[in-house]
DNA sequence: TCATTGTCCGTAAGCGCTTACGAAGGTATA
DNA sequence: TATACCTTCGTAAGCGCTTACGGACAATGA
């Protein structure tokens, strides 16, 4: 005899009576209530999960998928670890489960997330790294999953999204370079499915056109979403005919990579070449110059998903719908020196 | 009406046969097999996770835990993602899933692993970010849970883990510092109950006296396990007053904020003070002077865990035991010049 | 032709838990 | 004392799936 059965034998009792002890309800006596929860702790009994998902028909656990392929995850690793820290906190409170589903560099996202959504594994989902077509977004609005989106996408629609303030940032970032003085400002666009790339080149040429700026494809550079990436980039766009005097890194630790190069061609950042980078990361924080960036509460940004989706999942249950979460998460300036030089410089 | 029985009943054949179908059991038809692979297909079919799992008495998924506090994890981030992609690669040959848990920062991580395993969440356990006394392996032992640890323990024995070979990587810094004439070698130990820490702690010391050299307490400089860490530390470690010329750090990306410390002190890293980091880290690779360092195959890595893990899960089913993994993974020296240009500057 | 062997499938009993439903007993009300 | 109501608990029917077990039928051998 195992689980609940063993509990009730032991105690005398039926096991609808424990059943009832251990979920609290109410109509067991309260010194009953007290000897099973005593003689579970004691025997270290704790319900099968499974059992107990099949009777419920929930799974108290949410899912949080992310990508394990550099060329699709738009986010440098340590991201993700500072949100689930703040789901976990949120989920917690409700006595939820988070299971964060890794999906293999060579497995296909969609297939991945259908083992997970069809099985019924989880009661809800959350997923990243967002693609511009992303059918994983028809799959749970068809199958009637609660979900929410970091990130943007094309498709699908009236769902539950969140995603970090790309416009914000860009503007931010050509108004702030403009001011400066600047009038050939690069940027890192790699191409692929991503969304977040999208709204970055869309949200680039826009920022330039309202400075009556032009735009030159040249200066729009391509490349790996590496620290290699930001090397390799950097010979190409400096030997552009009429070289940038700053640019914009859509992922942070390109920095790094650019940084080496230009210090190898004697071209100092900050001083001759102005740079900003998308993201925080403390690894920038201790180059020379410091990195001029955004930064934000990784913290909160979990805290805001996990409310997000826990509404969808009460929607869900309730029957009724409430308008979807859609929000840009805010960025704010964080001024290093990697684009304070060139104030002393006086542009022609 | 749903799952199996909404098939059969579509097909007018039994739930049973349904489920020997689907199960690839020998005894159904082979064309009956197809119709009922082909409506399931058609139907968008998958079983009842919960169900399956209740009646077979098995999950078909295997837990990892990992540390979002970054005060007990010892590794940075992105060490595990390139980990979880190695295991799914043999996990997924054997029809298994991957859950990753990630224990909050202000949760227990005894107490959050007992959750899952009390519940039999999972079939099997991978931990990692193991203490020098890790109450989680006490408890997989005596509720008989296959696990094998991402890194050793001084609690229970006979378990399989696999390590990263600590001792490898110290003895050969040691060794190669010496080589280049050092004899003031500082090394960073934080405190805490990581046995990773305290392993690295004891080769330091052992390696020492293997070359004749005296253990200077204050070489061994206790911080924080980040970037700002190694840069906090830089002036206490070079204010000792016969300071050391070469120091090797348990942390990779402490080599960030050292450097940033060293160069507005003057120091140049390479020339005045030989520097090696543990492990390898992209961001040191574009680093001026690049680092040395030690570095391995995180796909590898995975894969051997899950192999580990899966000949305990299959021993524990089939009720034998062949002994327990207990290796140290082999790191590789990969020379920067951080420690190079030492050579040419003659040691007193 | 009868017995034997195989193939294929339906039946039903679980897996461990939850939860209506109703029964038993106690308490309050009149 | 009889009635109504409340508290507490046992009973049993599921949740969706797997899997012994045995039955029906066809094929085979004598």
């Amino acid at each position: 005899m195992k689980g609940i059965a063993r509990l009730a034998s032991e105690l005398g009792i039926s096991t609808g009576t424990v059943s009832r002890a251990l979920n609290d309800k109410p109509d067991v006596n309260a010194d009953t209530r007290a000897r099973v929860l005593e003689a579970a702790q004691r025997m270290g009994y704790a319900p099968n999960a499974s059992a107990r998902n099949l009777a419920k028909g929930v799974t108290n656990s949410i899912g949080f998928m992310i990508e394990l392929n550099p060329e699709t995850a738009s986010n440098s690793d340590n991201f993700f670890m500072g949100v689930f820290d703040g789901v976990q906190s949120v989920l917690r409170r409700h006595g939820l489960e988070l299971l964060v589903l890794p999906c293999p560099t060579d497995d296909d996202p969609y297939l991945y997330l259908q083992r997970f959504v069809a099985r019924d594994t989880v009661d809800a989902m959350i997923i990243s790294a967002t693609q511009k077509i992303d059918r994983r977004i028809d799959l749970l609005q068809a199958r009637n999953i609660p979900f929410v989106a970091l990130g943007r996408s094309h498709s699908g629609q009236g769902y539950s999204w969140i995603d970090l303030d790309v416009e914000g940032v860009v503007n931010q970032s050509i108004d702030r370079l403009v001011a400066l003085g600047h009038r050939r400002i690069a940027a890192t666009v790699p191409r692929r499915g991503i969304n977040f790339a999208d709204v970055f080149h869309i949200t680039y040429r826009s920022a330039l056109a309202r400075h009556g700026l032009p735009y030159d494809p040249a200066l729009v550079i391509d490349t790996e979403w590496s620290e290699f990436g930001g090397y390799e980039m950097t010979d190409r766009m400096m030997a552009v005919p009429e070289p940038p005097t700053a640019v914009v890194l859509i992922y942070e630790m390109m920095a790094l990579g650019l940084y080496r190069r230009l210090t190898e061609l004697g071209i100092q950042p900050g001083r001759d070449l102005a740079v900003i980078t998308f993201r925080d990361e403390p690894a920038l924080r201790f180059l020379h110059p410091t990195v001029t960036c955004f930064s934000m509460s990784l913290h909160d940004l979990g805290v805001a998903v996990a409310e997000a989706v826990l509404t969808r999942l009460s929607d869900h249950r309730r029957g009724d719908v409430t308008p979807a979460v859609q929000m840009r998460w805010p960025m704010v300036l964080r001024p290093g020196d990697s684009d304070a030089f060139t104030l002393q410089r006086p542009m022609d």
